[in-house]
DNA sequence: AACTATTGATAAGG
DNA sequence: TCCTTATCAATAGTT
């Protein structure tokens, strides 16, 4: 580049930064495009500026597409992979097939979700989504399950120090009518239920 | 460049194309990975060359996480268009919230289901997961039945068409009996229940 | 934003 | 695939 060679590492200075971020990612973005149209590759590219603002491009239909093509082409090599070292040499693929045809669906059904359209999936492929569905389902509740029941256990520790905290209150007011029992209790002061003992409240903190 | 000024159209000569696509491609990465450095950009960058074989860099973290991001932005760049231009004027603010809350439990959701952690939802977000799950569900077995209905449907009609071709079949032996019924049946060759009339034939390849 | 000196990328060839 | 080299393209620093 020009007038000195650029080092490579993060650019301090803010306004440098910026004109060099708007000149480099024009040309980023034009040499994806270049590579795409003279080769005849599909590209997809995305740059997040340091503030988050986003500039993408997708040379052949949609962002989306392209990444659900990626998705599709990752997850299938992720299978070849575990296909080429299988951890028990024989009949794990019988497994290794059931998750392929498990991918299959749920990437279809993903599709689905996002696209909108219900179209062109087997029954097959619709049983083994429906499945699926219920075991997330499943595994929904039973997250929702164990966090309320923490929640309930929670509450219960705390009731159970609110309830000491009120017998410890309780006998302090008894010891001090015995004690001044001579005289009447004739304020209409209501003793509130808060606790003053240090201990306690550390321990609703919790 | 070298050697010539390039056209801006795909290279025609496979060799020359292969060997253009590598270097070009090569010189793309780093590019995109200088953009990222120099101004502290995340960049996701794939490339499918055109025998589908896929290169990629993401800056930031994983690919996944940064398509994520992708898709997060690009739905809350959706979700303030619609707010800048609300079909009702007002009150569909509230519709908006919701779907927000939706996506973005899907969105975890999906994190869930591919990365496997349960991790980091909260009780209302697997609430709404749980709701979309069951809506997704419903469309999943209403589809099934769908097509299993047409199945039967469709199973129903060759039944009609069959006992008509049977009770065509039948009369013509009859016939064919009362006929020649001086002669005693003595073949004991049974007439097979297959349809010789051309209609029927057509008609069974629905 | 425009300019230009300089570096970086790369087409062609081996 | 890797090296070389002539040439073009991108861009850092400046105005």
């Amino acid at each position: 580049m020009a007038r000195g060679k650029v080092q490579m590492k993060r650019i301090e200075n803010p306004v440098h930064r910026q004109v060099t971020f708007c000149k480099r990612r024009a040309g980023l973005l034009k040499k994806a495009k270049e590579l795409s149209v003279l080769c005849d590759a599909d590209i997809g590219l995305f740059i997040f500026s340091p503030h988050g603002k986003l500039y993408e491009l997708a040379t052949k239909g949609t962002m989306k597409g392209l990444i659900e093509r990626y998705m599709k082409t990752t997850q299938s090599q992720a299978a070849l992979t575990e296909e080429a070292t299988p951890s028990q040499p024989l009949d794990a693929k019988e497994e290794i097939n059931i998750l392929k045809q498990e991918i299959e669906a749920l990437r279809k059904g993903l599709g689905y979700m996002f696209g909108g359209g219900a179209g062109n999936m087997t029954l097959d492929e619709l049983d083994v989504l429906e499945k699926q569905l219920e075991t997330w389902i499943y595994h929904t509740r039973s997250t929702k399950m164990d966090i309320m029941f923490q929640e309930i256990q929670l509450l219960r520790n705390k009731e159970g120090i609110l309830k000491a905290a009120n017998q410890y209150l309780q006998e302090k007011i008894e010891e001090n009518t015995a004690i001044t029992n001579t005289a009447p209790m004739t304020t209409n002061y209501t003793y509130p239920l808060t606790i003053q003992n240090e201990l306690f409240q550390d321990l609703l903190l919790v």
